[in-house]
DNA sequence: CGCTCGGCCTGTGCGC
DNA sequence: TGCGCACAGGCCGAGC
């Protein structure tokens, strides 16, 4: 579900009701979600610290506490994470509930329950894999033009499925890979290695493009998106090709196409990208 | 090592 | 209206 806009929104969401607080208790409604270490260690991690910072690397979200413990925090699909200052509450899907000193709460729900959860010392963060394996992230200084030509060369694969590694890049995800692709005007299936020290220079500030403007419109809300106060955010109304299939692309007029490119939907203008 | 594909889960929307 | 099926914003591990 959430991409790096929508992570980096509710980090920026909930940053301001979060930091300061202390967790007094955390109600499991369904504990499989811990994936680190078990439900009881996770809980009594956690349980009387306060947080201190929230920071944010990809898709992942780091709550910091005071005694150097990190909660990580994935919603994969269809998770969400917000603060509610009281009880009240319609959310069908609430799985863990971190209640605060102050009598709110932080709640994580999710439909599809595929979201992860761990809390682990800060410097241990190394045995989160997709963590300590990712790739630099649009609009961070690792993150240049020679690195995508250089690391795009010596690739073989589909473009579409490099873009979604997190090795190679970390954050994007099936929406902006899809609307990075159509900026650059470069077809989903393009072999990474025939992609041009031009085109991948297109493509590079394609992405950092698309993934500003997914950020300054408070994220893209199909159906389960929410930032950090429950809010939808207003990206859907902007994309190009995402979500557009048999819809007039806005550069050509002609119809954008739905296939399966790496598994994943895939929407994108023949006739503008080749 | 690099790449592709199936599986993990559950809810929703569409076609019949 | 009811039912079954395809599909969904991500990632990991198995297998080639």
């Amino acid at each position: 579900m959430p991409e790096m806009p929508e992570v980096e929104t509710i980090r920026r969401t909930l940053a301001d009701k979060v930091i300061g607080q202390t967790i007094t208790s955390v109600e499991m409604l369904l504990p499989r979600l811990i994936k680190w270490p078990s439900t009881y260690e996770f809980q009594a991690l956690i349980t009387k610290r306060t947080i201190s910072s929230l920071r944010r690397r990809g898709k992942y979200l780091l709550f910091y506490f005071d005694n150097d413990t990190v909660m990580v925090v994935h919603l994969r699909m269809t998770g969400r994470i917000y603060y509610l200052a009281s009880e009240i509450n319609d959310d069908r899907f609430i799985r863990i509930v971190f209640k605060f000193l102050d009598g709110g709460a932080l709640i994580y729900a999710d439909s599809r329950t595929l979201g992860t959860l761990y809390a682990l010392p800060s410097d241990e963060l190394w045995r989160i894999a997709g963590l300590s394996t990712m790739g630099p992230e649009p609009l961070s200084p690792e993150f240049t033009p020679e690195y995508l030509v250089e690391t795009l060369a010596k690739r073989r694969g589909k473009i579409k499925a490099l873009l979604l590694n997190q090795q190679i890049i970390g954050g994007l995800g099936n929406i902006y890979v899809d609307e990075s692709l159509a900026l650059a005007r470069l077809h989903p299936e393009r072999n990474a290695s025939t992609i041009t020290a031009e085109e991948a220079t297109n493509l590079y500030y394609a992405i950092n493009q698309v993934i500003e403007q997914g950020i300054s419109h408070g994220g893209t809300t199909f159906r389960d998106y929410r930032d950090g106060e429950g809010k939808s955010g207003s990206n859907q109304h902007h994309l190009n090709v995402y979500g557009r299939k048999n819809l007039a692309c806005k550069n050509c007029g002609n119809l954008i196409v739905k296939t399966e490119v790496a598994g994943r939907g895939t929407h994108f203008c023949p006739h503008c990208q080749q």
